[in-house]
Parts: C-alpha cells; structure tokens; sequence
DNA sequence: AGTGTATGCCAACAGATGTTGGCAATCCGT
DNA sequence: ACGGATTGCCAACATCTGTTGGCATACACT
C-alpha cells in the first residue's frame, strides 16, 4: 500500500504543533463535503466519484489523489464522533429523555448519520462502521448508566434498534407518517421506552 | 412498453380456471427465488442481473424476456404480503406480544424483507415498495386497534419504528449484541413498547 | 408430419465506473 | 529569481452494467 494521503511534503515544521495547513485543505473539505452528500442521498455504490467531484467542482482524479480511494474517501466522510452526554452525570429518570433529544439533534444537525445509515445497509465496510460506532459509543454509556453491567451489551442493543429504527422510518425510508411527528411527539413517546430498555430490572 | 411478460401464447385454454401452468415457471421461479436472495445479500445495484442468472443457471437474457427490467423483476421478487393477524381479534392487552412475534417469524421465514429493506434504503422503487406495505397492510391493523383511530397513523409509525429498528439492527447491520438476543428476550422487552404505542393514551 | 411458438443461449452494444499517468500552472522556501 | 513540490485537469484504460437481436432447439397442437 503505497502511502496514501501522502506527504505533508513542506519539509521542517518542526515545532509539531500546529498541523501545517495545508493549500488545498479547502480543496479536501469540499470533497467531503459533496461526499457526504452523495453518501446519504444515493447510498455507496449510486454515489459516483464523477459525481462527488463535479458536486466539488474539480477533477475525479484529485478525489483520488486526497482519498486514495472510494473506500477511503467514505471512511474518511463518515469518521463521526456522536458526542454522547455522560449519562452517569444525568439524574436517573430522565436518561432515556435525555439520549432521544441527544439523537434528534445528531441526526438533524448532521447528514453524515444519514450517509452512514445508507451506506451501512448495503456496504460491507459501512456495516463494520456502524458497529464500531456502537461498541465504542454507545455500549459505554449503556454500561455506565445500567443496574447490571452486564446486561449492557443487551439494554445498548435494545436502544439502538429504537433509535435507529426511528432514524429509518423518518429519515431514511420517509415514511409519510414517521416524518410528520413533531419532535415533542417522539420525544414523549420514545423516551420511556429507551428509559426502561436502559434502565428498568428485566422482564 | 411492449407487454412485457407477454402471451401465454397456448390458444384457447378457454375455461379460465388453470392459470395455465407454462413449461419454463420453473426457470421463472429459479429466478425468483435467487433474485431474493441476492437482493437480500447485497441491495439493489450490487445484485447484478448476470449474478442472479448465474445462480438460477440460466442466461441474462432470459431475466429480460421474463421480467422486463430489473425494476420489473425487483418489483416481481418483493411482492410481498405480511399476512398481519387481525388484531381486533386478540385480546386486546396481548396485541403488542402478537404483532412481534408475528414480525419475527416473517424476518426469520422470509428473505424477502431483508431484501425489501436493503434495497429500500438505497432505491427509490424500493422506498416506495415500504410505504406501501406500511399503508396497506400495517397501518389498517393500527387503525382496528387504536384507542383513537385518528391517531392510528402515528402509533403505528411508532410500532413500525421499533419492529423495523430492530429488524435492522439485527438482520441488515447485524450488531453482534442484537444478533445475540434470545427470541424469548425480544418479545420480553419489545411487547410491552409495541402494546404501549397502539394502545397506551397520549402520554 | 408439419408448423408456429416458446425457450434458451450467444454475442454484442452503449454507457458508466473506479482508477491511472502525464502535463501545465502555481505556490513556497531559499 | 530559481528549483522542487504541490495542485489541478485532461485523456485514457479496463471492467462491469443493463439491455437487445438473432439463431438454434424443443415443444404443443393440428
């Protein structure tokens, strides 16, 4: 593998601090930007190079050249950090409150969930990405908040399938009547559920 | 369009009744039942004509002849009936447990909701597919059940939310935690949010 | 037996896709 | 002002895609 994003190249900057920007950083975002775009209106394989970079305004090959590839170019558009709260600083009732609205705000705020939900679904590498996502984000918050810290990887599970499956209904699939709840609605709805998944002793 | 699954051909047949078996449905059906399965595995652009062939043994061509397009055989391998029980017929504090456990054994029987969601998610043929089956077959069952029919549309978009989530996260995306989860444990934990969506009051 | 039709395969097309290599222009440190 | 590296574009490649038309075989019916 030869060295993708290869070379800084401006030689010194020997101070190690700031990153050295470089001239075409604002190239690069622009590629991510339309890259993430794509990602979540088409889904991997209908989200072409040609396209992102015309969205980008500049050549397919310097997609390339920055991202070394297809593959590596969504690694690079999906790597989302979901900024969990620390639930163990959340009064126990309201944890389950607290992670719906957190998710609302993730996914309106941010294509790139969108992107990798679409992706995930029928893309090998965008699976393994939503599941590292959960095993690093969401299982330690489900671990720090659980009565049994062993039924974390259980009550994590359960909450995701509610969340996601939202996220798929009203973001993804669109359906008519999954899009027309208002945030209060899904709020109220949701968060006693994801407060028993998390919380309540098991049935 | 120029008729596409055209002529039965066999002249007369004129009692109506035998649908009038055709020497190659069991090359229509091999076809069928690979195009499910390849849809399932890997989504609509990535499950190429020529693969589904292969695994019917038959030439491409002959997906063309019978089916169209691969719209049309897409469209012909996700007709898909959920044969939702009537739920006005259950005891009404056991309908959430009836409608899991119904939706379980379709996801564990059938690879055509896998299919159906996998490519529902990336092709707009697809998407619209879902919101078929969640207006005709799904929101129907809500309406027969819910406390206020006006709010039938939310509660089952709620109830879909969940059944599809997991179904997601389980089957499509295969979280090793949901994977892990125990029949028995999934009606545990999810009968009670389902029966709490259709037919809880309005929190 | 003979004829029309259904079935199946082969070969080919046009278009799109990821990816590569080379060449001009521009920047930056000396 | 010079020289090397960076940035960008163009043209091309090999491959794969859905789709089409033609041709041989096997069938069904008279």
């Amino acid at each position: 593998m030869p060295d993708r994003t290869d070379s800084n190249g401006t030689g010194h900057n020997g101070t190690g601090s700031a990153p050295s920007p470089r001239r075409s950083d604002a190239t690069r975002t622009a590629i991510l930007h339309a890259a993430r775009e794509r990602f979540a209106a088409d889904g991997y394989e209908r989200a072409t190079i040609r396209a992102i970079a015309r969205d980008a305004r500049i050549d397919p090959s310097m997609v390339m050249r920055y991202y070394g590839s297809k593959e590596g170019l969504f690694a690079a558009a999906v790597a989302v950090d979901l900024k969990l709260p620390d639930l163990a600083a959340v009064p126990r009732p309201e944890v389950g409150e607290a992670l719906v609205t957190h998710f609302l705000d993730l996914w309106e705020s941010n294509e790139v969930l969108t992107a990798l939900l679409r992706v995930g679904v029928t893309n090998q590498a965008g699976a393994e990405r939503v599941q590292d996502i959960f095993r690093d984000q969401l299982l330690p918050v489900a671990r720090a908040v659980c009565p049994d810290p062993e039924q974390a990887a259980t009550r994590a599970a359960l909450s995701a399938s509610q969340l996601l499956g939202l996220a798929l209904a009203r973001y993804v699939l669109r359906l008519a009547s999954a899009a027309a709840l208002h945030r209060q609605e899904i709020v109220a709805w949701l968060a006693p559920t994801v407060q028993r998944y998390l919380t309540a002793p098991s049935p």
